[in-house]
RNA sequence: GGGUGAUUAGCUCAGUGGUAGAGCGCUUCGUUCACAUCGAAGAUGUCAGCGGUUCAAAUCCGUUAUCACCCACCA
């Protein structure tokens, strides 16, 4: 067998990942020798993604945790799968679509998420392929997806996950902690849905404030005074109007106030009193109160704030607290140009055109005459520009003297302008569109965290609390967040959460699965004392008013009914009058199970049997729920919940989730609260939270920023295991990351430095083991020192290594093994060995060869899975592949301290001597005699012993005892002194500045020592064992100094 | 506005009380039979500033400066 000079990843990579797969190494529970079992659930990435840089990174440490715990024995199960990710998706064949001019409105939902279920069996396998190519050991004949088993599903996408979703919602709506409301949400126009706070980024843009007058009721009259910090007054003047300040003229149809600050002397006079909405036909111009409230600052802008219940959150919290009317004044579709295309820029809302009901709800009288005709229908910032120019041409801005210059004539003079403040200003935009947010007043379900997030906050609080005393213990139920700071980010946004709006206006994901139908027990009422709405009235009126409820106030609430449908059907955010809401949530797949179940409520009421051949309408909300609400579920979902499967029993709790910061909201507190919520058990007892990986510049990776390395052309070029070492090494815990090629190509090296030691023990018939096929289990029983000590050090580096994978301390392990593999095995052992290789210990030095190489392959194994699994293969045969050898458990026993203190003694001899030729310019191949001028007992021993390696290493051709030779340059080392006869060839000069050199710096060494051992309190108060080592090392450097002052003596005595 | 973190060699970063390290880069030398994707040797730091605690501080505390990120409602 003759080895290759480098490591063809390229070649190996696929063929090694094939023969793990086709052997089921990933299988869960492959190699499994004991009861424990470890799992992690892999943050599902987007079904149309493609691996990118943290998927890398994130994804590496996954399957590091996974090999190490598979090697060990553990029950491993590492469950892989792809999100859904409802908008993200949808928007990829939207965009498909637009390219042969068409739109999702322009075919029913069940055709588009057809199509869109084609999308996903076209590029599913793309990420899952490059996993694979990264050398993720994920069990996929598990793969999962969070959409799977869904109603219309195609063939080869089953599965439960869709029904554990709907259950979860079902049960979580029958305990009262999911509910329908009207509330103020973030709507975002470009996708015409509803999103939750987390999917909305606050950009800085430049903003422009304006500021209007808003006539007095009756042209009243106040006294207005403005003073400045010390309470004198810079202005006063007769006001028959207030001006307010805004950002948003075009809200101001919708407006139901004017709020001042209670303490705010200047409009003292006029709160209570009643102001003109400035916009509209004059004869149609709404009044508003002037009131007070704690929200305006006096200080910015006019002090006045215009109040806007339905299309700001501040304005609607004012709203709530005063009890002002929310009016909504936009529409939730796009506007249309007027040949009908839609606007060029996402962000369309139209004006409202709709007269009276549904769109303009909560504030019903007011509604037909709030937006006046010739706004109509417009896009919200063509309706901006619209108001402006009205109010302005109406001299109702509130405007300026702005000094200018006359450029023909040169002559000065003051002319009026509008006050248009320029200011930045943070706005909010969706985080997928990137087209301004437009917070609307719409009917949306909500999950009431409120009610959820206690247990969740304290399993948290728990496991930190453990964390920090020590007693940390993965099944006592609760869970910690790996930095530390990352769990105060956790505790910080739970200790304040909101509401979370989960439905979602689109087609692609799990459809709401509530049933909308005639509420029945909304005319029990009427039997009673209520008073009828028009409504009832009307419906009463046609049936038989009696004891009980008929056959024909059936039907005739069915055409009601069906006439609210059609409504519904032909505009999306129809909302439902009170008479018609959920009147039970059930799991059922279809509507004739929901009109069954309707008809079954029925009974129970008031109902006769006869009623049961009625048609009875029914509706299915439209809404599908937020992705986040079923990657929620992940955990239990992957695992078959609600089925009470072997592997749930098995693998839940899981053990480590690992991911980044970026999604601790989106997803971790959420799987945190709803695994609680539904199972009562912590999904995970630990979250190791990553770095975020960032370019050379510290740049955040993106593709319109174009700075993206790709993980995959990386691999194409150094190798999986390189890009994967690089990415270890790297993970210091809860830092920026930032990736450079050189640093890779630095690794890739290193994979090559390993090869190549293979390739000499090889060469060397190391690699002919006594015992074939034990997969390097047994220890050799090493009798030379070199060898004992190899072996000690291998130990060391063991131990090392699992202590720092214990402690998610991924870069430490990398950096162990880097520095023993290179530094230890291929810098020394490979040299020590060469003379050894021949003669007497030359088996037991091959066999110890053997088994350090093995040992090496491995502990690396986790981090670089597959030059080492060829290593492995290529060394000898093997009974199982290295994916499933056993992990070591020697330890300290095989640390021969002796072995330790010689080797080391050595390596410092080997480096000085080296470092003196180095310094005095002897030409490297030059071969020196060497005299011992001085050496202890232990110094001699060590030097019998290891005297032909010391010889070929620091390039010495003989050794004599005696005085140092004149001429000769002087090399001291622990207990004993050398010189090297340098005659005719050595630089006195430069000789004596080497030794000078040396010479001061240790005596700035001894000076700090000297200056502790001298100080009393530190020979008091220091640990004994510290006192003790800074004695010897003063001893030491004392020692050596003695023997470089003599060399200079002697140098001067010839010189 | 609130919060969190960072500031260490030319660059990128480790280092949580005992007197500072790695990789890359740089300089010099080297085709000794594993490896030039290599080897040997070398240079470079008031560990951001100031103050405090301590026998001892890059490390703990306070403060200042600069930077980064997260959260947030200034119309």
């Amino acid at each position: 067998m003759a080895m290759e000079k480098t490591f063809n990843a390229a070649e190996a990579e696929t063929r090694l990942y094939a023969q793990w797969e086709k052997s089921g190494a990933f299988r869960a529970g492959a190699n499994a020798s004991r009861d424990e079992t470890f799992c992690i659930m892999i943050p599902p990435p987007n079904v149309t993604g493609s691996l990118h840089m943290g998927h890398a990174f994130n994804n590496t440490l996954q399957d590091i945790l996974t090999r190490w715990h598979r090697m060990r024995g553990f029950d491993t199960l590492w469950q892989p799968g792809q999100d859904h990710a409802g908008i993200a998706t949808q928007m990829v064949v939207e965009r498909e679509l637009a390219k042969t001019n068409r739109r999702r409105t322009d075919m029913s939902r069940d055709d588009f998420t057809a199509l869109v279920w084609e999308q996903k069996q076209k590029s599913g396998n793309t990420i899952i392929d490059q996993l694979k190519r990264l050398g993720a050991s994920c069990d996929w004949s598990r793969n999962a997806f969070t959409m799977s088993g869904a109603p219309n599903a195609p063939a080869g996408e089953e599965g439960n996950f869709h029904d554990a979703v709907i259950k979860v919602f079902v049960d979580m709506y029958n305990k009262g902690l999911i509910y329908r409301g009207k509330r103020l949400v973030n709507w975002d126009p470009h996708f015409e849905t509803a999103i939750s706070d987390l999917e909305v980024e606050q950009i800085e843009v430049q903003g422009q404030m304006w500021h209007f007058k808003y006539p007095l009721a009756g042209g009243e009259t106040y006294e207005y005074v403005e003073k400045d910090e010390d309470g004198n007054v810079i202005l006063r003047e007769t006001r028959d109007y207030i001006s307010i300040a805004t950002t948003r003229p075009e809200t101001m149809l919708g407006d139901g106030a004017v709020a001042v600050h209670p303490s705010d002397e200047r409009y003292a006079p006029i709160v209570g009193k009643l102001c003109e909405i400035p916009v509209g036909p004059k004869e149609h111009r709404r009044l508003i109160p002037i009131i007070t409230d704690e929200y305006p600052d006096p200080t910015f802008g006019s002090g006045a704030v215009k109040i806007t219940g339905a299309h700001d959150f501040n304005d609607y919290a004012v709203a709530k607290r005063g009890n002002i009317p929310c009016y909504r004044l936009m529409d939730t579709k796009a506007a249309m140009r007027s040949d009908g295309a839609p606007y060029a820029e996402a962000a369309t809302i139209a004006m409202a055109v709709a007269k009276g009901e549904g769109t303009l709800t909560e504030a019903e009288t007011d509604a037909i005459n709030l937006v006046p005709d010739d706004l109509r229908g417009l896009d919200r910032y063509q309706a901006r520009k619209r108001v402006i120019d009205q109010i302005t041409s109406e001299g109702l801005a509130v405007t300026i003297l702005h000094k200018s210059i006359d450029k023909e004539t040169g002559a000065e003079h003051l002319e009026r302008i509008p006050l248009v403040e320029q200011n930045k200003m943070m706005q909010p935009h969706g985080d997928r569109s990137k087209v301004v947010i437009e917070p609307m007043l719409t009917d949306q379900w909500f999950v009431d965290t409120a009610k959820i997030v206690e247990p969740a906050l304290q399993a948290v609080r728990d496991g930190m609390a453990a964390q920090e005393d020590g007693t940390f213990d993965p099944d006592a139920g609760y869970t910690r967040i790996l930095p530390e700071r990352d769990a105060k980010t956790y505790f910080h946004w739970l200790e304040n959460i909101e509401p979370w709006c989960i439905s979602r206006q689109l087609w692609w994901g799990h459809q709401i699965p509530v049933w909308y139908g005639f509420n029945f027990e909304y005319l029990k009422d009427i039997d009673g004392n209520g008073s009828p709405t028009a409504l009832q009235a009307e419906v009463l009126e046609s049936a038989d008013i009696g004891s009980s409820i008929t056959v024909g106030t059936v039907r005739k609430c069915a055409a009601t009914c069906a006439e609210a449908i059609v409504k519904f059907e032909n505009e999306e955010t129809f909302q439902f009058p009170s008479w018609f809401r959920p009147i039970k949530v059930t799991e059922v797949k279809d509507r004739a199970e929901a009109e069954e179940a309707f008809l079954q409520g029925l009974r129970a009421y008031r109902f006769s049997k006869s009623t049961q051949d009625l048609v009875y309408p029914v509706w299915r909300d439209p809404d599908v729920l937020d992705t986040w609400f079923s990657s929620g579920l992940w955990p239990i979902g992957t695992l078959g919940w609600p089925e009470k499967t072997d592997e749930l029993k098995k693998y839940f709790p899981t053990d480590v989730l690992v991911t980044g910061f970026d999604i601790i909201f989106f997803w971790v507190a959420r799987m945190m609260m709803m695994q609680l919520a539904v199972v009562d058990q912590v999904p995970f007892h630990t979250v190791y939270v990553h770095a975020l990986v960032r370019d050379e510049k510290g740049k955040k990776m993106s593709k319109s920023l174009g700075n993206v390395l790709d993980p995959l052309d990386l691999i194409d070029e150094y190798g999986a295991d390189a890009v994967r070492f690089t990415l270890t090494a790297m993970a210091a815990m809860g830092r920026d990351l930032k990736l450079s090629k050189d640093r890779i190509a630095g690794y890739r090296n290193f994979t090559t430095k390993l090869w190549n030691a293979t390739r000499f023990a090889e060469m060397n018939n190391a690699l002919c083991r006594d015992a074939v096929g034990t997969d390097a289990i047994r220890v050799p029983d090493a009798k030379h020192t070199v060898n004992r000590w190899i072996i000690g050090e291998t130990a060391r580096a063991r131990i090392a290594v699992d202590e720092a994978l214990g402690q998610f301390r991924f870069n430490d392990a990398a950096n162990t093994l880097y520095a023993f593999v290179w530094g230890k095995v291929c810098d020394w052992y490979v040299e020590f060995s060469k003379p050894l290789m021949d003669g007497d210990h030359a088996a037991e030095t091959r066999a110890t060869m053997a088994w350090v190489l093995d040992q090496c392959y491995i502990l690396m194994h986790p981090i670089m899975p597959f030059i080492t699994e060829e290593l492995w293969a290529l060394t000898g045969d093997r009974a199982k592949m290295l994916v499933h050898a056993d992990w070591p458990e020697y330890g300290a026993e095989l640390i021969d301290e002796a072995a330790d203190r010689e080797m080391n003694w050595v390596i410092t001899l080997i480096s000085d001597i080296r470092s003196a030729r180095a310094e005095m310019h002897v030409p490297a191949g030059l071969k020196l005699p060497i005299v011992m001028t001085a050496m202890d007992e232990k110094g001699r021993a060590a030097l019998a012993n290891n005297i032909e390696l010391i010889q070929r290493l620091a390039r010495l051709d003989g050794m004599t005892e005696g005085t140092a030779p004149k001429g000769s340059i002087t090399v001291a080392v622990e207990g004993g002194a050398f010189a090297i006869p340098l005659e005719g060839v050595i630089d006195i000069a430069e000789e004596k500045a080497r030794l000078s050199k040396a010479l001061e710096k240790l005596e700035k060494d001894m000076g700090g020592l000297k200056g502790r051992l001298n100080n009393p309190k530190f020979v008091e108060s220091a640990p004994e064992e510290i006192v003790e080592e800074t004695r010897e090392k003063l001893a030491l450097a004392e020692e050596e100094a003695a023997k470089l002052k003599a060399a200079l003596k002697r140098l001067a005595d010839i010189g």
